[in-house]
DNA sequence: CATGAATGAGCCTTCATTCAT
DNA sequence: CATGAATGAAGGCTCATTCAT
């Protein structure tokens, strides 16, 4: 009877779990409420109860998923004393993990992915996280490495380089594992990319440091 | 019957047009043949008339936007003599140019970006291609700067991060111009982003360079 | 306990408010209980509760329409003494205030209107008000103007003749005002209306009685 | 075949029929599209395909009941030297008809009757057919009885008085036929029906010429 | 060769109603 | 006494496809 009132009473819920689900997989245009409810086990009409319309229960659908997303992401502050070229590898590893990591995290990337392809005033919501919760930790540690005299152009630009190689992996696997099925993609490949990409990225951040340094002289 | 014959190919390659566009804009599943036809400006029943389905009109569709690129891609050898490093900055402008540039190479970008997320049969067209005229010169130049003893394994991740830079820049263009609305990201602005990812690149190389050294001795 | 039943007695009242209000503006097929709870401030699922079913509110918002009219219309008898002319005058300008004037009895009108183009069973609660309260005084007027011979045939003729000409004013109101902008249509050009009203039911009712002489003969 | 083939190819005239009498039963809002196509025998979508919206279908619907309409009104010209009184007496009988006779006049006159409690854009169809049609014939008898020097206002008025009580018999039916079940109300008692509006009709308009004259002077 | 006409499936939404509390 | 939650039915509309010509 506690599991037939709990089954009975999270509707809104179980649309929520079903609707990013669907949206991950397909995308708001393409995304159908009926296989939303479907999914859920719920009466067509219930979306339309609950969320007013499919717009409003994309949006509440995208909020849940950053809300777990935001969660899960603890963010354990590095200690005081480790070295920026440490907290580098930190985060990267960090981003790896929860964009490839199993679970729903990877639904969360593709409704970015669906986004990106066909923004709709959602995308909105990515920009805020993106900026706090990925762009401000990645400035901090950057700008360490790249000198107190770099301008923000020079950060976002090697910030974008970072990311972009993180972004990648998550993005293109189903072109990259075509490409090169001998590099295993799962949850243990991750320490490996990751220590590639940091070491990648320390070159390339220095370099452009040099590059600064002349500009400036 | 000249005349016959130029205007029956002239409704398929219209309707060829219209979909590569189309389908470059919306995806397989939200593109309409309505809006195929429409702006092909021919009947609607055409498209079931000259591809039998709306799936042979996609891998058409896809076929010839693939072979339109490739002739495009001329993709001049460079003169001999010529250092890897300034080859790498030349392959990074081009890579670019096709991706950022305005015109039909952009639609291509979209269609793969849209493979990538829902990947069809058609997704192999897209790693053949990928594997022969892009990552093949990649390679070349890459393996020279890392020297010839580097792994094959380690020019692919190399490979990987400077593509994944070009691509971030083309790909994610909805959310950075939103969170850098001061970076313009129009044709103008390839040079300055290539000299960019170059740098960077020929850090991050070098440092796997180091690397790869160190691990041997 | 006297605080519980006014609120609760509201609670029916309130609906029954709403439910003329919207029944008048849309007919009964058109009218949601949505809107009517909505315009109530109470839930939607009270509309079922208090009355059962649609069906029925729309009886009770009949009934109670119907009541609140009869209240209003006191129907002050005429002193002695006063010309059957005078009389007509006044009984004409009666109809017209409560078809065109502003508040309520406009949404009985409309009500009647609806039911007279999909009559429901409560068109007998017309039917049997429209009797009492309307033909009988006009009955007495036009008998006494029409002389004691004249047939109740021929009386309900000119009433009928009497009181299409106000029916008109309030029911084809959306299409006299779209055709003589000029005539204004608020409560101010009650008079006029009348006026011209009286004046051609007299000519009207005198030919009648005429031509009933010339046929007795 | 001749049948098969007929049968086939008028989709669009079968579901103008049908949607002309749908609409004159339950108005616009009222009516389903779905209803309109069971009733005409074909598919849902036929309405979307032929007339793009419910909307449309709905001006095509009343475009065409109105052209109907006219084609039958055949109008004949009276012979010269016709009285006023006979050509008045003539018009009220023509409106009598047109209102009260069988067939599809009457769902003209119903799709009126919604229009004017649920007024669309399309009520300005019938305003603009009222003018010609109705109006400009009627002014013409009205001002040769009330004389020239009458004011377009007074001749309105009295037109007003007199298309009231013939429309009063059409629209009123459902109260009139049970307060006074003795009046038949079927084509045959058209004629006595439009013998007293006459004969009431002329009685007023003499009624306010005399008062005309008497204001003047 | 090509097309106008027609169709069945499916989508989003609204509505009146019911039920458990 | 009253209500939030949930539902089945239905409605307007779009879409990809088929068919006769």
């Amino acid at each position: 009877m506690a599991d037939d009132s709990s089954q009975t009473h999270d509707t809104r819920e179980r649309i929520l779990d079903a609707a990013i689900e669907e949206f991950a997989l397909n995308g708001f245009k393409n995304s159908t409420t009926r296989a939303i409810c479907r999914r859920a086990g719920v009466n067509n009409a219930a979306v339309n109860y609950h969320f007013r319309d499919k717009q409003h229960l994309y949006h509440s659908a995208l909020e849940e998923a950053l809300a777990r997303h935001m969660t899960r992401w603890v963010g354990e502050p590095l200690h005081e004393g480790v070295t920026a070229e440490e907290r580098l590898f930190h985060f990267i590893s960090d981003q790896l993990t929860h964009m490839l990591g199993a679970g729903s995290p990877d639904d969360l990337m593709r409704i970015v992915s669906h986004e990106l392809l066909d923004p709709t005033s959602a995308i909105d919501l990515f920009v805020a996280e993106a900026v706090n919760v990925v762009h401000a930790p990645a400035r901090a540690i950057v700008q360490e490495l790249l000198g107190p005299e770099a301008s923000p152009q020079a950060v976002s630009d090697c910030i974008r380089s970072v990311l972009a190689q993180c972004f990648l992996l998550s993005h293109a696997r189903a072109i990259i594992s075509r490409m090169e099925p001998e590099s295993a993609f799962d949850e243990r490949s991750i320490p490996r990319h990751a220590e590639h990409i940091t070491r990648f990225s320390l070159g390339g951040i220095a370099a452009c440091r040099e590059s600064l340094a002349h500009q400036d002289s």
